[in-house]
DNA sequence: TAACCTAAGTTAGATATGCTAACTTATTGA
DNA sequence: TCAATAAGTTAGCATATCTAACTTAGGTTA
């Protein structure tokens, strides 16, 4: 017992080789990242999380910006599924999963604002873009064909992409602003949610359809 | 002659004292926010543009977020005079009127994007808080302002706070959507004014009161 | 099994930044 | 006029990113 106590010790502590150390320095980024937001993490402290010296990560990345890189095209990947699931749960080509794609961009921001603003923020950051542009597309194509079967059941002649367009403006308006605190120093209390949902259905051109889905607390 | 150039460029290059570093150093600042982003920027840069130490500035700031606070209230007071010009020139309390503070917070955002960037991005990189909420409050406040007088205007009975909130969000994801290259990578060609000037009847529950103020090219 | 190859660490160091302390120069005003 | 002070300078500390050269451990093959 002591002894599988000490080889565990040693594999935690002491090994020379990390194990998979790219793993553990994209995660400490990650944690990092949540703690002292998309500017104020440095490479060297990720690099003290995982037990490792300064220069060990140029081992598996590029640069600093490399392990940013990856941290953001995951995101866009956990955005887009989570849009998917929302949509599929709030029923599709309806006010109500359309609004549910809505509040899922807003949760994702809220939950992992650092990720979110690397994600969106200014794209001389990333130099991946491929990579990025596609996933982005595929979140916005997303929209567009929800809006398309809506416009279709309802007999509107509305340009669904326009109207895509238009309804991805507001909510990501309103996850900025959420996630950046600028509504709490202006509206405080005001319901985010309650914002999306009661948009939403306006932007969409809907007389009414039964109200909003998820009404959480804020 | 000779000797006059001589003390212009003594007073250009040589002079021991700056004559206003203050000034040159929050102007190197600006310009090299424009050149490299809100992150890339240096203050060792900055000094080197005002031809001084790296060590001078301190004895204006306090540090190098004494600087970018300054920026920030600054943009602040130009944004709220400039959405104040808008409104007088669009008509006070018409469609007109209110789709025009939209598009001039949008030509703000666009014309200054690092130091929007800085005014509306996370609050822990702004200390100073005070001064800040104060000029948000005004912005806001002109935009409810105008509502309420539309509103009194056509006999609508909603709520004018939420109503220019709405208007807020949406104007506020479009600019930062322009100006992350958001729209370019997903919707090339968007014009953007159109997408505010058309929007904005929609979110006041205007039936039509005639069309959109200015309808430039992008 | 032994020996080698290579992936994945390490140490050392070059360069840059933010900021402080102690010193120097110019301006100002009593 | 000269002393006080505002506004620079030099020197140096701590920390960051990244490179180069070295070392160690694991896996493959003879």
């Amino acid at each position: 017992m002591v002894q599988a106590q000490e080889r565990t010790a040693v594999r935690a502590k002491k090994r020379f080789h990390h194990g998979d150390l790219r793993e553990a320095l994209i995660a400490a980024t990650r944690d990092l990242l949540i703690e002292h937001g998309p500017d104020g993490f440095t490479l060297a402290d990720a690099c003290r999380r995982a037990g490792v010296t300064t220069a060990a990560p140029y081992k598996h990345f590029r640069d600093k910006q490399e392990i940013i890189e990856e941290i953001v095209a995951r995101g866009f990947e956990e955005l887009t599924a989570a849009n998917a699931k929302a949509v599929a749960e709030g029923g599709p080509g309806t006010v109500a999963g359309i609004t549910a794609i809505g509040l899922s961009y807003l949760d994702f921001a809220v939950a992992q604002p650092a990720v979110f603003r690397l994600m969106f923020g200014h794209k001389s950051k990333i130099r991946k873009v491929n990579h990025v542009d596609e996933s982005g597309n595929r979140c916005l194509k997303s929209v567009i064909e929800q809006v398309a079967a809506y416009s279709r059941k309802h007999g509107h002649t509305a340009d669904a992409e326009k109207i895509a367009i238009r309804l991805w403006t507001f909510v990501h308006g309103a996850s900025s602003l959420e996630l950046d605190g600028d509504y709490e120093r202006v509206a405080p209390g005001l319901n985010v949610h309650d914002l999306i949902a009661g948009v939403t259905p306006k932007l969409l051109g809907a007389a009414s359809e039964g109200r909003a889905p998820r009404g959480k607390k804020r």
